[in-house]
DNA sequence: TTTCATATGGTAATCGTTTGCCATAATGCA
DNA sequence: TGCATTATGGCAAACGATTACCATATGAAA
């Protein structure tokens, strides 16, 4: 672990630093005899190759930087641990920037790109990580960029088509609220997350294009807006309680919506699912083990992390994207929190 | 956004390129004049230094690599968003490296600060990130590393001294025996977290502590070997129901295993606390969530990530550690799930 | 034996910054 | 006014790798 770098070695041995260099990154370049000399003598000395300069001449990081809102949120940190093996298994380091929604961070995340410290950029967010003024510059040129389960709208790219790696949540939510419907309920109330996340409209249409397939009616005032957090789920679920018309269902556009609801139902002495039934979205980890056990739409968390990374990979080493969207299925998965709508 | 550099800069300008790198990184060694020509054009040529160019200069990376076994783990996840908010104000950025717990990953992610990519290192595991081979070897040198919660030992680490950031767990623990102690608990299992990760022991440690002062034996059999997982809680909670005698209490040593040890009562219908009290370890934002809202030690979640960086900062500026252990307060959460011992 | 292709190793340029050293200009002070 | 500072800008050498290009050696084919 000295301090050894490719010259000192070239010189321990009497040889020229491109033969070492060739020895440790391209033996195919040089006798055997050669390579087993100088990586003997490089494992001897311990010797590490410095990355910047090796980055610096051949261009490239080996680095992904990923862009996203929470890094604790519970749904996204499923994801981001399969993206970061993913990503190791290819050979690339991943660096998170953690923005909690602020502009200014993701710019700066962005910038990361343009500064040479990653090749590449997986997108938490529904916004670019780029200023208004770069994106209109006319030498803009989109780095490698993919984005993971929130749509961007090409408007908003400046008419670049942003891949993406997402589940249908239009369908996912129709299938979850039809098996509310299924099940009698009539009166579903919704409770969304940051209605200026595409995530949260597309849910949204789901959720409507159910209802209005069923012959039921979209009532706006069932519909509150909320953000993907436990607090919404808890504290919009009592505004819900204090209704007039109370629903009999409460659709929650995530599952840490849905744990705080089901613990101010249960505050107020509710019975799930007698009383009032509920549903989550994104199957975190914790979701089977809520009391009731949730009701939700599992997200193929794992391979959304692989895909972004695939796809990432294949822009940066600019292959052809056959597919700027990819669609992975989700899964209906029902447990506890569903039930019956209870009679009146 | 074009790719230009320093030198395309300085020649548009007839200027050297010693003078743009000062206007830009260095500005008090120029004159105002000289500052803002070339300020205003880099910026109006979107101008973006590339950090390889420098980072091999100067020898500083300005990133921080950090070592974490389980990066969705809740309790950690609380610490990174802390760290990496910290670092991003002092300019440092944060690359995470999953280890899921390989020794192989471990020593990959390690080597970052030999091959030049970060500056430091912050370790979530007990054990070093680096070859037993390369820490005997003489030529050996440490990296800038702090640890975060996670004691290691000096003998492992070849006689250094490895930084650390932690609460007092023998304290807390003791303190949250003593919290069911003095609800009248004498049968109190346990279920661990892995034993070889000394918070377990120290937590293990605080308990018998308290058992023993309060007079009470410390019943080995009691004591459950598992992890720090739902799955643990839940499995291992089912094991403690089959026994003779069954406890009145369960020290689950994280909060995780202490949903799943809840979830494993209800589903056998044991009412929480009358028939049995459950404590949990961490505070993980789901805690007060959980039915019952879930009694705990609160970790100063933010504080940790905050001091990590900053005492990892000061090892990478050279500066003086006057604590080479930095001990943050805990407070115990008393909430619904801990009761007096029921009636026999 | 000659000729050509291939295998192997070396030389030195290069990537984009920063910075030590120097020259000159500007300023302060007596 | 003269001299000592200080402010300012340029030159060119790093940093540590990779690699285009070249020279030589080796072997095969004729």
């Amino acid at each position: 672990m000295s301090d050894i770098g490719i010259k000192q070695l070239a010189k321990n041995l009497g040889i020229s630093t491109a033969s070492v260099s060739r020895a440790l990154s391209n033996p195919d370049r040089v006798s055997t005899a050669m390579r087993k000399k100088v990586q003997a003598a490089a494992k001897l000395a311990g010797y590490r190759p410095n990355k910047m300069g090796a980055s610096l001449r051949t261009s490239k990081t080996r680095n992904i930087i990923v862009i996203i809102p929470d890094i604790s949120d519970t749904f996204n940190s499923g994801v981001i641990r399969s993206l970061e093996r993913t990503a190791a298994n290819r050979g690339y380091a991943v660096l998170f920037g953690d923005t909690q929604g602020i502009r200014e961070l993701e710019i700066t995340y962005g910038d990361m790109v343009q500064t040479r410290q990653a090749d590449g950029i997986i997108c938490f967010s529904h916004r670019l990580p780029f200023t208004d003024e770069d994106m209109a510059s006319e030498s803009f040129k989109m780095p490698p960029l993919v984005n993971s389960c929130e749509y961007i709208d090409a408007d908003q790219a400046g008419g670049h088509v942003v891949p993406l790696v997402t589940i249908d949540n239009v369908k996912a939510s129709r299938e979850l609220t039809q098996h509310l419907i299924d099940l009698g309920h009539v009166d579903i109330a919704v409770i969304t997350g940051d209605i200026s996340s595409p995530s949260t409209t597309q849910r949204l249409q789901g959720y409507q294009e159910a209802m209005l397939s069923s012959g039921l009616a979209v009532q706006q005032q069932l519909i509150y807006e909320g953000t993907y957090t436990l607090e919404a789920g808890s504290t919009i679920t009592k505004e819900i309680l204090l209704a007039k018309k109370r629903p009999t269902a409460i659709f929650c556009m995530c599952d840490e919506t849905a744990l705080g609801c089901l613990y101010a139902l249960k505050e107020h002495n509710f019975s799930i699912p007698h009383d009032i039934s509920v549903v989550g979205f994104d199957d975190i980890k914790f979701a089977q083990y809520f009391s009731p056990a949730l009701t939700t739409i599992a997200q193929p968390v794992a391979e959304i992390g692989q895909q972004c990374v695939e796809v990432l990979l294949d822009i940066i080493d600019g292959k052809e994207v056959k597919k700027p969207m990819v669609v992975l299925p989700h899964q209906l998965v029902i447990r506890d929190s569903t039930g019956p709508v209870p009679d009146r």
